[in-house]
Order: C-alpha cells, then structure tokens, then sequence
DNA sequence: CAGATCACCTGCTTGC
DNA sequence: TGCAAGCAGGTGATCT
C-alpha cells in the first residue's frame, strides 16, 4: 500500500514517519476487536477506530474530511470522518488500548459474565459501555440492550439478581445478533464499507423515541442523561 | 473506585 | 431569514 495521512490524532513528524512505514506494506489480515478495525500488516500493525463519525469505504470519494487515504493493488481505501473523533495508528504490535479491551460480548459465557457483573458496583449503562468490560457496545446498544432486559439505566450492576443478570446477558445477545443481521443502525449517515446502511434504526424500542410511546406498555419514552450521555428508556418497564 | 466535567470537532436540527 | 443553542454513533484526561 501507499498512504496519505492528514488524521489529527498523529503528530505532523509521525505522519510522514507512518507514512514512509506504510509505503510498500501488504495486508495479510483484518481483525475486528470490539471498536477497531486492526490490520496485520507483513510488518507491524494499522489500527483504525471510526469514532463517531468515521468511514472506511472501499474506493469511495475523496473530500475535505477525508484524512487518509491508503492506496492499495486493488482499489483504495478512503479513510473520512468530518468530526475527527477516530483514530489511525500504526505500531509494532498490537496497542494496548485494544489489547486491554474486555472479551466478546457474544463470544463470553453466561459464568463468565455473571462474575464479572457481580465485581462492579457501579451503574449498569456506564459499565455496557465501558470497553473493558465487554467490548464493542455503545450508546445505541446499550439503551436497547437494557430495554429488552428491562433494566433501568442506573442499576447498579453487582445488585443485580442472578435471574435479572441472566435476562440482561440473553438480552445483549439477542440485541447484537438482531443487529447485525440488519446490518447496524444508519440514523443520519452510517455506512459500511461499501456504502450500505443498516436498517436496525427501524426496529429501536427507545434509542432516539424520546417521548413516542413504548412498544411494550405505550407509555413514553424518556431521555435522561446518565454519565454525560443521552439515555432513552421506559420509566415503566425498567426498573432498577 | 465511581462519577462529574471537560475536551476534542463538524454539521444538522430546533427554537426564538 | 438569521443566529444561537442544543444535540450527535466515542474516548480519554483530570478532578472530586
């Protein structure tokens, strides 16, 4: 490959450095690990985070927010993100921060997870979307996940019953692997890398339904914020 | 350790 | 129509 990077989050001296590194690497695999997408390169490794309003699309077009751009044998990868909250980095081996990530939200066991729930004392959303507890959960997932599990919000996770714990790990699963299938949630301009939308927006019970009523019981929806982010719940079927 | 606050950015929507 | 405020898919630093 060859690279053209502009990203904010590398220093202008180790743009030129990645970039010179980057000259002439092959890619012997991608790896997602929660977040990041890691490639293994034939020497050392590119790690990119989309942020919130990353995209990595394959030969898609060049703009003002494109800020790397990876020239490859076939085709090129345009690396966009108009807020500038994603990342791309490249080191030695794999970094810390995704080295450090928790395990597989849909790859760890019932045990496993029980265990870990049961060490935390704090509230249950924050603790969804703390990577290292579970990896690859954010906003949206998160206030799906507890609606399904009909967990308020601000449960504190050790409190948790065995038997409400078992709901909110079938309710994580069950919610990622409905996800997926409809490949993510497209509520402005999410795209894959071929520039396909999801469709999992059209089934959110409470993400963005502030105020429209509940699926299950039609009362409204409420937004609050809990740890500085915007929460979407039904103050009726989840408690805590 | 848990939580609050702020910071990084642009762009879209809402309300006056 | 214009302008300011508020909001957004994430993470990390710093302070209490």
């Amino acid at each position: 490959m060859s690279a053209q990077l502009r990203s904010r989050f590398v220093t202008p001296g180790d743009r030129e450095a990645m970039a010179r590194s980057l000259a002439g690497r092959r890619i012997e695999a991608i790896r997602r690990h929660g977040k990041f997408i890691v490639c293994q390169l034939d020497r050392g490794v590119l790690t990119i985070h989309l942020g919130m309003t990353g995209k990595l699309l394959l030969d898609g077009p060049e703009g003002t927010h494109s800020y790397g751009v990876f020239r490859l044998d076939r085709g090129t990868l345009v690396y966009d993100d108009p807020r500038q909250f994603g990342s791309i980095e490249y080191t030695d081996a794999l970094p810390a921060r995704v080295a450090d990530l928790g395990p597989e939200p849909l790859g760890i066991s019932l045990e496993d997870f029980l265990a870990r729930l049961k060490a935390r004392r704090t509230r249950i959303k924050p603790l969804l979307l703390d990577q290292g507890f579970v990896r690859g959960i954010g906003n949206i997932y998160a206030d799906e996940i507890l609606f399904r599990a009909r967990i308020h919000p601000r449960a504190v996770a050790s409190r948790l019953s065995r038997r409400r714990a078992m709901e909110l790990y079938a309710a994580m699963r069950e919610t990622l692997a409905l996800a997926i299938e409809h490949r993510g949630s497209s509520i402005s301009d999410y795209v894959d890398a071929a520039g396909e939308k999801g469709s999992f927006q059209l089934l959110h019970r409470v993400y963005g339904r502030e105020a429209k009523p509940c699926s299950e019981c039609g009362g409204p929806i409420r937004r609050i914020l809990v740890v500085q982010r915007g929460t979407h719940y039904c103050p009726r079927c989840q408690r805590s």
